[in-house]
DNA sequence: CAGTGGTCTAGACCACCGC
DNA sequence: CGGTGGTCTAGACCACTGC
């Protein structure tokens, strides 16, 4: 590990033992330097990832200090996961079922969203997530046939769609633009999660997922019963 | 403008100007410095802002490349803004009631969340928010007595609570862990929200403010009708 | 004013990549 | 190996804050 990154860590140690408390002023940035004995840049570096931690407030001109940690949270939206994952932090154990894998003419929406020709083949795969023998989640995900080939005819498909992607087609998912949809009750999908109770309240996940290079790969609905995830997010001011 | 800031701008024009098409290799670092007669540490700060703005993607050993640019969201949910922010880029213009200013008690779930003794005064606040005569939000906004004091009761509280807290508390609201939650149907805040269509969709957004410093200082329950807005998300993995 | 963080430099060496 | 980005230094000067 780097210098800077490894003083990070040995800062963020002292914090949580308590070195300083919570809205107490660290030394002088020179100080610190001299302390760790590295030039002050390099420790300038490790104090700029706590701040992007949210663990310390530089004030310029006055000081850098401590502020209280802010809760863990097991999963937050602007991590991008995927839905197995997402169950697993949920604290569920899957079993899934492949409705469907297979090659579809593309509507004019997916053409739209995935930046390809209206009518090109695209590859189709619906499943539906089960946990303690009920239905979960349902996801429906469209990728290019031009982007993954035959790599679902060719190898067997199961658990993380991210992982065969990045293994059978080399395409790695770095991010997504999510819209988040409160679906109608009588959406067809929205039916496949409903279970003997009056209301199942269901949060349909519109994600358009991009490669390093911010192409889109893979378009996705995902449908989660919003009583067995939590979705959270923190916002911050700009 | 620092330089770093003012060379990060001109790349900027430079990408847009397209004197590197999308997915090209730019100069080396070295050649760039050069180029801007600045030392290769400050250029290298530039590249940094716009890696992190996803403009540029930099490859250790092999170089730097600009990447598609990604669809600008008016409203993404990881920036936090103030209901009435986000009504206005939704296109809309706003009127509001407070439907009630005053103290209560603390419930359990309040002081839980706000980190203060159960029972201890709380002021409510309390808003529904109209655009073209219908309702589009119904806001709950729970802040500690000892926080604003007789704000509400010294000054006028109109538009954004944001400002007011700022301006007459010098409370400054920088972040928020926000739980999106489909509410049940028969919500009481919902059934407010309800026009004669049949179904009218609503998210509600509960949402724990945090100043600079992480201090809990406002509690909201925030429902929108999600057939008004949309709720993007820019996930990241990591 | 003194003390703090913010920016910048010129140069060095290391780590990674493709050939 | 040569070319790229990643880290680090010692020192300088500037910008902001509080007294």
């Amino acid at each position: 590990m780097s210098g800077y990154q490894h003083i990070k860590q040995e800062l963020e140690t002292m914090i949580e033992n308590k070195i300083w408390n919570v809205g107490e002023k660290l030394p002088s940035e020179y100080e610190l330097a001299k302390h760790f004995s590295v030039s002050r840049e390099t420790l300038r570096s490790a104090i700029k990832l706590l701040e992007q931690d949210g663990k310390l407030l530089v004030k310029h001109g006055i000081g850098t200090f401590v502020i209280k940690p802010l809760p863990g949270i097991p999963s937050r939206l602007e991590f991008l996961q995927s839905i197995g994952t997402m169950i697993k932090l949920a604290g569920l154990t899957e079993t899934d079922s492949k409705e469907m894998i297979g090659e579809v003419d593309c509507t004019e929406e997916w053409a739209k969203t995935l930046n390809i020709e209206e009518g090109s083949q695209v590859v189709k795969v619906e499943r539906i997530r089960y946990a303690d023998g009920e239905a979960v989640t349902y996801s429906v995900n469209i990728m290019p046939k031009d982007l993954v080939g035959d790599a679902f005819e060719r190898a067997d498909f199961s658990g993380s769609l991210f992982n065969f992607l990045e293994k059978e087609c080399s395409i790695h998912i770095a991010k997504a633009d999510t819209e988040l949809v409160v679906p109608p009750n009588k959406d067809k999908y929205v039916e496949r999660l409903k279970n003997h109770q009056e209301e199942t309240p269901v949060l349909l996940m519109k994600q358009l997922h991009y490669d390093q290079q911010n192409r889109e790969v893979l378009y996705s609905y995902d449908y989660l019963r919003s009583d067995v995830f939590q979705f959270w997010v923190r916002r911050e001011r700009k």
